[in-house]
DNA sequence: CCGGAGTGGTATCCAATGGAAACCAGATGC
DNA sequence: GCATCTGGTTTCCATTGGATACCACTCCGG
């Protein structure tokens, strides 16, 4: 293999499209990107997200040096959530898909009546 | 909600969002946007996809207007799957994510070999 | 002084999802 | 005659995700 695959299994770059394939990561990094957040300041904006995914997803982009975490020793604790240069670089094509949703939405939305409608 | 929210449960960008965070349809699309290809063609070239999930990814693509399913009633049957200009669109995005993924995949693995170090 | 709420989580349980494997029909190759 | 190819569907089980309860601690209102 002198070419790397992106689809073969072993091929380091599906590591990080595990990481995009995750809803909520992606969510978070989008709102991250505007500025630090909060645990629960996150947990109330993005609507649906329960404690335990948005904690594992949190986790999860700490460790990928995409979202950096933060305890100040104050009562009750506070923890704050940033996003690092490197999560910054990916939030930024990240971007880029939301972009083509809001500007392609309605021409997915209509595929689909016309595929459901064909059933 | 004068401003749409993509963090609402019910904005419609979050549905194109559960299409993209589908590790196989992201996979399955970048590989149809190099040229048409049949199914057990996908099977062989993306290491790791069960029959069921390819089958499921293909229906929804599909559904979505994404990519075209085309059958030949040849024996046995042949069936081809492209991408459409509006799959084209997005898979050009897809792009400069796996783009991302090979330029700062190193990165990503110094900072998760930093992060198990000191776990 | 006694709840109730807010801090950032963890633990537990159950439903839904994903993957492995078997099976299908029909024809072709050996 | 048996295996293999086509493109799937079906069945079963492990993993995952979501809902809920709970944790320790403190502040605030009554």
């Amino acid at each position: 293999m002198l070419v790397p695959d992106t689809y073969a299994a072993n091929c380091p770059t599906r590591l990080v499209l595990d990481r995009i394939a995750d809803k909520w990561a992606v969510l978070v990094l989008a709102l991250l990107a505007q500025g630090p957040l909060r645990f629960n300041a996150l947990r109330r904006r993005i609507e649906g997200v329960s404690q335990k995914m948005l904690s594992q997803t949190l986790k999860g982009l700490e460790r990928d040096g995409l979202v950096r975490r933060t305890a100040f020793p104050t009562v009750p604790v506070t923890v704050e959530y940033a996003i690092t240069p490197l999560g910054a670089t990916l939030a930024e094509r990240v971007e880029l898909l939301r972009d083509w949703a809001e500007q392609h939405i309605a021409a997915v939305q209509a595929a689909q009546a016309r595929y459901d409608q064909a059933a």
